[in-house]
DNA sequence: TTGTATGCGTTATCAA
DNA sequence: TTGATAACGCATACAA
């Protein structure tokens, strides 16, 4: 009788193939396998072309387990965040683990208490758990200079989504909220608007403050005088947002289209609207930001802003990669492309 | 120069201790360290004591890395779903995650396209690149046989949730959504109402036909005659909702409160009542079920059952271990506990 | 009750 | 351009 009763259970004969298996039937060495999976250069094609095909022949796939063991850095990479219940993080959530999926990678997360005061205390008990090396930080925490500084003392490596600003030893990966939201302030002009209202977002976001400016930006370029009765809070909030367009659309001068700052407030436009007798989008246009679920839910579906996350968490986990293997500190930015997604939820101005 | 260029970089003597380390400070063998880790029982409680003040000493923590390679197993699970922006997967996933993070697990995530004929190559193609030997299924794919033959004939094992029948050598982990409805339309009982509605789910959901069934048993139990009028089904889509809705408040007799399937399809119901000047409660009582995001972002926030998201994942993360350690192919089927979360969208019938 | 030696699959050193 | 072999940290057969 063993010790711990749970011995050697697969014995069905469809284990996976190995690197000597490779090697093996490619009549070479294991070491030369391995060149071969980590592109070496000085491989003859002779060669190269035998262990290709006996990898191929075996189905092969490397164990990311030894490879982890014998180079000591760790395949899981961490990512904290508050509320995964958002639309946003849900859907980042997705992305980031699917990228990790394709990249062999493994994805430990932690959720994060913002009222907890001793909330460094629980960053470096996960660390001391998971024992990641490499994270991704998301708003609003990635603009935490205590975070920051932690995470360097702890010489763990990190990426920024979408923050605030840049900081230096890290790079980031973020989208133009700015020229997004002129696009679509331009496709709203486009449509015959010249009375254009905005639903701002939490004014701790830095993306409240960009989306508001490609607001103000693309009516200013289009000769169209901004109101400041147009512009109100909504701080990304549903409810808050309900009052916002009650307020808007009671004003004297109503506006016919609303650009929302996210799509749940925009669906809280839709609904107050429906509440005040106005068709969308006949008597009112709404477009929201971000593409969440909801945006597509009700009815009409929401023209909104696609975030491109998949893109944008890809970009995140390889840039570990590439951080591990230069080990540089610069700190790029790299802001990849959106898609404004036209739908229902916009048309042509009201004749008035 | 050496060959690849990323030799080791980790020299900082931040370095882990290991079970080495720790069999020398305790002064006996590793195989001693390893039998305290494993809660083998023939220790002598003085050798016993020595390792763990070692261990102590030393902030050790076992690789789970070196453990996978010895063992064999993978730590990884593999979760394959359909929709990730659906409000219940979404919040499956964070459940799932964070299970795997606090078990020292990993998740491997692939996005099910049912449209393509030719999941099953997609299937095999995930297994084959993440070599996970563990699997949770959730709804509807759970429900596959096609699925569940080709896990086990891939040697994969298996956890459902909430599967529509249990599947023999599989365990089961789901909620008792019968009597959620039940309680749920309990509570409505007891707040005075008597025309109690029901908007349905998907027919191919066995949630729908559970939530239905606890829905007239607790009306019959209460001796309220139901009537079919009463009862129609959406789909769990929103947009669909706002037809039943409008049907079910243009009836002779509208019911003074509405049972819905889901809180997608309450939102909007919710939506419908305003746009027909009903005030939600007092006019009309409206209860939701899965407590997902938008229960709490529309306002009233919406009376509802929550699903626990967390136990059946912990569940779920826990039972492949149990199933690793006996391998035994029992399917047993473990129910949990849910919540009846009740908020501001139900109240006492109106006075008639 | 405890210790020694071996191997898991991969990459790195050094030699050819 | 290639190959033999050690080493990563852990768990186990076998020995004591």
């Amino acid at each position: 009788m063993s010790e711990s009763g749970n011995g050697r259970i697969e014995d069905t004969g469809f284990s996976m193939a190995t690197i000597t298996d490779v090697a093996e039937l490619a009549g070479v060495s294991v070491k030369t396998v391995s060149r071969v999976m980590n592109n070496y250069e000085h491989i003859s094609t002779k060669t190269l072309k035998k262990v290709e095909r006996a990898m191929a022949e075996l189905n092969y796939a490397p164990s990311s387990i030894a490879r982890q063991m014998r180079t000591g850095d760790s395949l899981s990479i961490g990512m904290i965040y508050g509320d995964p219940s958002s639309g946003y993080q849900a859907r980042l959530n997705h992305a980031v683990l699917k990228a990790c999926s394709d990249a062999r990678r493994y994805l430990a997360v932690e959720l994060f208490d913002e009222k907890n005061a001793d909330w460094q205390k629980q960053v470096e008990d996960f660390l001391d758990r998971t024992k990641v090396t490499n994270m991704i930080l998301v708003p609003p925490m990635c603009d935490s200079t205590d975070l920051h500084e932690l995470l360097t003392r702890r010489q763990v490596s990190f990426v920024l989504i979408s923050p605030s600003r840049p900081v230096p030893g890290a790079s980031s990966i973020a989208m133009d909220d700015r020229k997004a939201s002129r696009e679509m302030i331009n496709h709203f002009i486009g449509l015959g608007h010249k009375k254009i209202a905005h639903i701002a977002g939490h004014p701790d976001h830095v993306a409240t403050l960009l989306r508001r400016q490609g607001y103000e930006e693309a009516l200013q370029r289009a000769g169209i005088s901004l109101r400041e009765e147009y512009v109100v809070s909504g701080r990304f909030r549903f409810r808050y947002a309900l009052e916002c367009a009650e307020q808007l659309l009671s004003l004297d001068e109503p506006p016919t289209a609303i650009f929302v700052a996210n799509d749940e407030m925009a669906a809280a436009v839709v609904m107050t609207a429906n509440r005040l007798g106005l068709r969308v989008p006949e008597d009112l246009s709404v477009a929201g930001f971000d593409n969440t679920p909801i945006s597509q839910t009700i009815w009409p579906e929401l023209t909104t802003v696609a975030q491109p996350f998949a893109e944008i968490a890809k970009a995140a986990v390889e840039s570990m990669r590439t951080m591990k293997r230069t080990n540089n500190s610069v700190s790029e930015t790299l802001i990849l492309e959106h898609n404004i997604m036209i739908r229902a939820s916009t048309g042509p101005a009201p004749k008035a």
